[in-house]
DNA sequence: GACAGAATCTTTACATTGTTCAGATCAATC
DNA sequence: GATTGATCTGAACAATGTAAAGATTCTGTC
């Protein structure tokens, strides 16, 4: 077995997993320092020689919840295979679809990842979508291919990224807030092909 | 002078307000019922003639909030007058900067309006802008002017709404929490005259 | 104008929370 | 085996949300 850096295993690790338990449960405002402590069996005092204060501990949890949400995104992206059109088009779709389930299906965990307790640190370029993680850098490859395939004019390529991006963020914190219904999703989606010229004029 | 339910005047509204102050300043999670009450030289408790807890007192500042937005979105959609393609074409993007600038003027406010505690219930419809408030109907005068012109097609003038909706929405909030830079606003709105075609076709 | 009752606010109290600090326990090194 | 450093515990403190009971002020009626 690996090392045994405190009498439990690795206590920063255990807080931060028990913590993203609890957010997941019951949201992060109503998470206590004290409850994670509990839930591991641990003083409470115990979390404060990896974390200085109960924010810090969150905004690591916010970071685990990032990954998680980069391999969802990863994952339907690799759901769909192939070079051809429909594939890569479907793969654009995917990677909204998985954008917007992921805030409904973990609205506490969303809230946390995107809320104020992350803040991703802004590169020196206005916009850098590999900063903003994984899913910044599948949303490129599938906009890179799209215009690879002459499926999207070179434009619309380079106007995708903020409008994808933007759009997507936008309607599933909607969704999530409550501010507009479910069914808008595939409205929007369409919408996004009709911005990208995505009508089927190119074979 | 008006009546005088409670000895200061109106405690309900009194309350709201040195709430939203204080959320102004330090934001939601740390605004405290007592330190509004203090502020008011009122006892803790007595918030609670008005309010069954916490956070209904924060909800009904959101709604304050809200209020407060959908002013300064109709400061932003009246501060241009007109008929014209220029005009109506104008109003769109004001309306968009006025979102987006309240979410980096106020990003306080913002959260609290936009976040969990003020949950907007969603009408029969699945999305109906009206509902959304003020900005809602704004937004789709600003696109049935720009039907009416022609600048814009009714196929956009139809997917307009859920895009322009979301994208600014979800600009907002990128920007408010740290994950993309305030200089890709002029991209998005760039991006949005790409996604409706408003290329200058149309005299 | 006085009194009853309702509305409004205060006082007190309690449980929970974040946080600190001094000390106990354990692991590993010399 | 003693020392040292890391790791965790225990007790304590201030601040917070909230409840209950009592005090105060207003309102309307006789």
């Amino acid at each position: 077995m690996t090392k045994d850096p405190y009498h439990h295993g690795d206590l920063a690790a255990a807080l931060v997993g028990a913590a993203l338990e609890e957010v997941r449960q019951v949201g992060a405002e109503k998470v206590s320092l004290r409850g994670v402590a509990a839930t591991l069996k641990v003083s409470p005092s115990a979390a404060y020689h990896y974390f200085p204060d109960k924010d810090a501990l969150l905004g690591a949890t916010g970071g685990a919840v990032f990954e998680l949400f980069g391999q969802r995104m990863q994952e339907a992206f690799e759901s769909i295979s192939g070079d051809g059109r429909q594939a890569v088009e479907g793969r654009l779709s995917a990677l909204a679809m998985a954008y917007i389930n992921f805030a409904r299906d973990e609205p506490h965990l969303f809230r946390l990842a995107f809320g104020a307790y992350c803040v991703t640190p802004i590169g020196d370029k206005f916009m850098d979508l590999s900063e903003a993680g994984l899913a910044g850098t599948l949303l490129i490859r599938a906009l890179d291919d799209l215009q690879r395939l002459g499926v999207i004019a070179p434009e619309a390529r380079q106007h995708g990224e903020v409008l994808c991006w933007s759009a997507v963020h936008g309607m599933a914190t909607l969704i999530l807030e409550g501010h507009i219904s479910e069914l808008a999703v595939p409205a929007l989606l369409d919408a996004i092909r009709f911005a990208l010229a995505m009508d089927g004029k190119v074979a």
